[in-house]
DNA sequence: AGAAGCGATGTAATCGATTTCAACGGGGAC
DNA sequence: GTCCCCGTTGAAATCGATTACATCGCTTCT
């Protein structure tokens, strides 16, 4: 390997000129420039990264914390966090909050130790005492956030509830239930509140019973399902709160020899790759996800190089995306008419 | 921040003896050792990793190069390989072999660097030139590989692929198709070859139009149905190389109106976590995700730790995962009959 | 008694890049 | 002609941890 030094040597100046050089080209000569460059050329070097962040006192890499790194959903996001800090110079360390026992310590250790130059956050769950640290580096939620005394990115969730709602009632529904997300997940209050809201906006009844439980998970939405089915008052229609769900609901549906959308209507939300390729598609409400990973690495790495933290909320559109599980109540009725 | 000198200050002794303290704690005297780890709680002390890896030669970290970030597969994999490489020390850094234009070049930018002190490689498509650098970290390749002249880790890619013919087989199916994955990817190969072996041991026909191509993603999954949607002679059965295409082909088969498995049964491969949930649910070949993580981590640290480079190859055992996109298909017929 | 051995600890060099400060040479202003 | 300034460069300090080597008491062996 070759060092900073080998350069100097070969191209005939001190460190300083070729670190400069590199670093801060305006400041050499062009005749200078040139031969260090060439030198470098010529050897292949490359910065030794513990020595530059040694002397620059940084750590050279900004840490993702995951509330589940084995969530097909995040995946998307890395990537487009990485491909923002990539061409800084800086690494992408990702950690899984749910790993170890105590997932709050585990943060604070990753505040205090010096190991990263920043934080992205985007598990909720986490008690803001803990990012209570002296000098801890600059922390940016995504997608879930904490209070509101963290900058953070995130999508219009209660908006994308509205959107689903209306979307169902625009295909006849008039009884519209919620499954939800973990209790106390601001994503699954936020997106309620979307719920309630545009039920009470398009003045349809709401009612405790049509909101289901779950946790965005896969197996909660088949759970759901049973007791949908076993449920007397159930509504016609089901907004999901996380595709996962609205694909498990779906499943068990039809596996207990009901239809969708014949017998009910589902729309979901995150737009997960396989909502296309469902039996029926997924309408779902799309979110960008590779948007709000390079957000968000944006964010942070802003608040680096500026040593500021002002308390910034990125909001990111989302849209909705019509497929086929949603239906017309009376359409459906028709065509289970025919069919049987 | 609190550093080594302050830690020695504070407890009364020399920067060695608070190092030697933390990282080898029998070489200090009882009551020394009691002192300095006083201190070190006092202080909160965490070490400087730059200042370590800058003088221990290392990086500290670990690079995973999969060919694409945003594909769920390798979340959990990822997962597998945080948690065993946490414990150790190492850092987890992420990067996609796809991002950027010249992908040799840049798996040649990583080795040389000296930016991770390890690599674990999940895409069998760079070329085995690009790591013939000199100094390179150790290699380790995962799920799939390049040559044999790299240690790695993989499953029974052709015994899951025997599996999945021989359960057709016993469903009662003779002709059986294969969808496959990206022409020359090891895995697909490997997993044809497995493919044909059990035709040929059951005695069972092998028929070249009955091998229709894919790229394991689920549109060419959806685009294979059509394929064989428009074929005369189609096979009843399609083991397809990944549950992604999987979904896609059962997805886009009943989209056209058509039945699985009343018309076609099929097999895929990963027992990814909505295959469990599809409509019907999908029969598969499980791979243990979690498991190819830690053991491609284990096998890299000990290559580090020895320095030394034994190519060994861990093969790790698949198995049926039974659900209901497989039927006889006598019955299917007998049951397409009642159903109209 | 003297040498040798051993356990415990300190001194100081070292890793490689960045950056402050000083120095140098030449051009322009007075 | 002298002075000052500016562009360019180099010498050397610095970041914080690790570790080879030296040192110092003591015990133990011959």
């Amino acid at each position: 390997m070759a060092t900073l030094q080998d350069i100097a040597r070969l191209a005939g100046v001190s460190t300083a000129t070729v670190s400069r050089t590199l670093s801060n080209p305006g400041l050499v000569a062009e005749a200078t420039r040139a031969a260090v460059l060439a030198a470098v050329e010529q050897t292949g070097y490359q910065v030794n990264h513990a020595a530059r962040n040694l002397r620059m006192q940084r750590a050279g890499s900004i840490i993702a914390l995951v509330p589940n790194l084995a969530n097909p959903f995040f995946s998307q996001i890395l990537a487009g966090i990485s491909s923002v800090l990539t061409p800084e110079g800086f690494g992408l360390l990702v950690a899984d909050t749910q790993a170890g026992p105590d997932p709050d310590s585990r943060l604070r250790q990753y505040l205090r130790g010096g190991v990263a130059d920043g934080l992205i956050l985007f598990d909720g769950n986490l008690s803001l005492a803990a990012l209570d640290v002296p000098d801890s580096p600059p922390v940016v939620a995504a997608c879930e956030w904490l209070g509101d005394t963290l900058p953070s990115v995130r999508v219009e969730n209660a908006h994308g509830a509205e959107l689903a709602v209306r979307h169902l009632f625009d295909a006849g529904h008039r009884t519209i239930g919620y499954l939800t997300g973990p209790k106390g997940n601001v994503l699954n209050v936020t997106r309620q509140e979307g719920y309630l809201a545009a039920l009470a906006t398009l003045g349809l009844p709401s009612n405790q019973a049509w909101i289901y439980e779950g946790d965005f998970s896969l197996d909660s939405g088949a759970m759901a399902a049973a007791r949908w089915i076993a449920d007397p008052m159930r509504p016609g229609a089901m907004f999901c709160a996380s595709d996962e769900m609205a694909c498990g609901f779906m499943g068990a549906i039809q596996r207990a020899g009901l239809h969708v959308p014949r017998d009910v209507s589902v729309i979901g939300f995150d737009n997960i790759e396989v909502a296309a390729h469902m039996t029926p598609t997924l309408t779902t409400i799309r979110q960008p996800r590779t948007l709000i990973g390079e957000r968000a690495a944006n964010m942070l790495l802003k608040m680096i190089a500026t040593k500021s933290i002002n308390i910034e909320t990125e909001i990111i559109p989302v849209e909705l995306v019509e497929r086929s599980s949603v239906a017309n109540p009376a359409h459906a009725s028709r065509a289970l008419v025919t069919q049987n």
